[in-house]
DNA sequence: ATCAATTAAGACAAAAATATCCTAATTGAT
DNA sequence: ATCAATTAGGATATTTTTGTCTTAATTGAT
C-alpha cells in the first residue's frame, strides 16, 4: 500500500510527537532502534519531513528531531503520505491509466471509487496526536 | 496500490475475456498492443497466470492466451491480484510490522481496517465477467 | 577557541521491480 | 517431413527503491 519509506516516515513521525509531548529531541538513531527501521534511511526521510515543515530539526550538540506540541493536533495523515509517496495512492488510477475519469473510466473507477474516497477521508481526518497519544497509553505499537 | 506487474496482468486477463468471448484466441503482441504494456514482461505475467489457471494457453502455429467462456464469470479480480501481487495488500500490516493485530495493533490497524475490507470486498466480488462486458460496450477503457 | 554531538547532503551500494532478449519446445498447416 | 507461428523459460539489462557511508556544516558546552 504504501512504500517503506512513507512506512517509516509514518512511525517516525510518530514517535518523534510522543517524545515531543514530554520536552525531548530524537535522533535517528533513536527513532531507528524505538520503529526498527534502518539508521541511514531513516535519516532520509525525515530530511523529507523537514523540508515539508513536518518535523523540525535542531543542530549540533544537543539537537534532534521535534515537533511543536501545538502543531501535533494539526498534523494529518495525509501530509505525512504526501510528503514522502505524493498524492498518487489517491489521486491515480488504480490500473495506471494517464487517462482515467468520470468520462474516460478504466475498468475498475467505479469499484475503486469507494475504496479510494475511504482511504483519503481516513488519512486526512487522523491526526497524529490521535496515533501519537495511543501509543503513549500502550494502546497500539510501533514495531514487532 | 498494485504493482505494474498486476496492472498488466488485470488489463490483459480483461482483453483476453472480451476476446474468448468472440472465441479467439490471441497474442502477446496483441494483449500487449491492447493496454498499452511491455510485451514480453507482459508475456511474463501472463506465464503466472496461466500457473494459477485463470487463463489458458494453446501452443503452437494459431495458438495463443484464452479464457473458456463459462469460467469468466467465476474469476473475481481477488484471483488475478492473488496470483501475481500475492495477498499482503489486504492482509500485511499498514505499516509493515510483521505482528499487527487486535491484540498488539500498529498505530493505524483501527483506522485502516474499513480500507482493508472495502478493498478485498471489493476484489473478491468483482467478476471479470462484468469488467469485460463493460469493455466490449465501451463504458470502460483499457488504455490511455 | 575547541570539542563533541548532531543534522544535511551527496555519493555510493544492494536489492527488488520492471523490462528485454534469446533459445527451446510445441503444434497446425502444407 | 517441413515450416512458420506460437508459448515457455531462462539469462540478461535497466530502472527504481531501499539502504549505507563519508564529509561538511552547525551548535551547545566547556
Amino acid at each position: 500500500m504504501f512504500s517503506k519509506a512513507c512506512e517509516y516516515g509514518i512511525k517516525a513521525a510518530i514517535y518523534i510527537a510522543t517524545q515531543s509531548y514530554e520536552g525531548n529531541r530524537v535522533t535517528p538513531k533513536a527513532i531507528a532502534l524505538e520503529i526498527d527501521s534502518p539508521k541511514a534511511f531513516t535519516a532520509k526521510i525525515l530530511q523529507a519531513l523537514v523540508k515539508h515543515d513536518i518535523v523540525f530539526s535542531v543542530k549540533g550538540a544537543y539537537g534532534g528531531f521535534e515537533i511543536p506540541k501545538e502543531k501535533i493536533g494539526r498534523i494529518k495523515l495525509s501530509q505525512i503520505v504526501n510528503a514522502i509517496d505524493g498524492d498518487t495512492i489517491y489521486k491515480g488510477c488504480g490500473l495506471g491509466l494517464n487517462q482515467c475519469n468520470e468520462n474516460h473510466p478504466c475498468p475498475v473507477h467505479d469499484k475503486f471509487k469507494r475504496v479510494r474516497e475511504e482511504l483519503k477521508y481516513m488519512l486526512e481526518n487522523t491526526s497524529l496526536e490521535e496515533l501519537a497519544l495511543n501509543i503513549k497509553s500502550g494502546l497500539s505499537f510501533l514495531k514487532v
